[in-house]
DNA sequence: GATTGTGAATGACTTCACAGCT
DNA sequence: AGCTGTGAAGTCATTCACAATC
């Protein structure tokens, strides 16, 4: 019954809940897919598109009612239930993300650090996550229900960390490392890549530079 | 005559010359479509299609040259001048990404941080990158050449962060913060959103939760 | 009257199949 | 023989147009 949804979709469906998230902050009670269009640069019908594939979360001629859809949302996408994550690596980049407020919105909480540095092991970061040695990974994640594994930890002992993580159970993986790790099928990897980020950007800036048109 | 190059295109030449470094720092003298392939989860015409956007890059009957593609993605890509890169916003994921070297690689050098607050000001990352007044952007964005600017300050500023970016003549932003900005036609504004990149990952676990195939 | 939900049309990207070099 | 470059076919995603509903 579930028909494949595109990872397009899912990524809209967040910015959809934050907007919504400010829609009810303000007040507002309904909102139509045309109005929430105009906040990106989408049009209506991809919004109805990506809502409908969750049954009929809307009301013909009104719009949709933004407390009841934001609650949808949050369904959907899983956030109804605290999501607990560990942070694989207590470099400066794991560290920044251990306290990186939006990672805490929206039912995510930062459970725990891990690192095999022994001067790092037993601290904890500003805001208080506490650093474990990564051989306790196994059982820090199943005491503290662990989900999702984030990587930061430099590229020569990504693959490695990554096989602890699958090994430990986790089922879903948010990559900062570059380049391409493997896990399992059904072991969800998601890359964030900041070099190629960057070198995307010089890609648009050489193209400005020399000869182009639009 | 520059048919539009799209965004996964761009991204996939990134991945392409990070692998072509690593095969030539392993000596490898030249490399096929089908050879790479395998390396990520691609399939062999899809490389040969984003590379003969640019040319006749490969030799029929070998493949390609490895040490010969490298330059010429480089070339494609501009990363054969150095890009200046200035980071706004000097807490936690600022001066971790001042730091992070994968943005060091590749030519490109991170000249600055921005912030506003006078403890930090003066001061610098632990790897040296000096710390400016926000107020001095366009007068150091000048002096460093710098072209690339990365916002990684709280939500309320970055808009007004973003404006005075591109005041300062910078046109290629990668943005950290979450929620959606605005910048002229010119600007490419790059988003990495990590709520949306976990809710992503979200998504993946409550569906293998509750009933799903394949 | 307004706005959703949705089949049909369009457009974009990917994959295939093979002609064309070396 | 081997591998690239590329038109054609196929697949997936977005946009349109309108019937169904409130």
């Amino acid at each position: 019954m579930s028909s494949q949804i595109s990872e397009a979709t899912t990524n809209r469906l967040s910015v959809y809940l934050r907007c919504l998230n400010e829609l009810d902050a303000a007040g507002v009670r309904a909102v139509s897919s045309k109005t929430l269009a105009e906040q990106f640069d989408l049009n209506a019908p991809q919004i109805r598109k990506d809502l409908a594939h969750f049954g009929e979360l809307g009301v013909r001629g009104v719009g949709y009612y933004v407390k009841d859809l934001k609650r949808q949302l949050r369904h959907i996408l899983g956030l109804d239930r605290h999501l607990k994550v560990a942070i694989m690596g207590a470099g400066n980049l794991g560290l920044a993300l251990a306290d990186y407020p939006g990672f805490r919105q929206e039912g995510f909480g930062i459970a725990a650090l891990f690192d095999n540095l022994r001067d790092k092991v037993g601290q904890q970061s500003r805001a208080g996550v506490p650093i474990y040695d990564i051989k306790e990974l196994r059982k820090i994640a199943r005491r503290d229900q662990i989900v999702i594994a984030v990587i930061a930890v430099p590229l020569s002992s990504a693959q490695a960390v990554v096989d602890k993580v699958v090994a430990a159970g986790i089922k879903a993986i948010l990559n900062f490392s570059p380049g391409a790790l493997r896990a399992p099928d059904d072991v969800k990897l998601k890359n964030v890549d900041l070099t190629v980020s960057l070198e995307s950007l010089s890609f648009y800036l050489a193209r400005e530079a020399s000869g182009d048109d639009t």
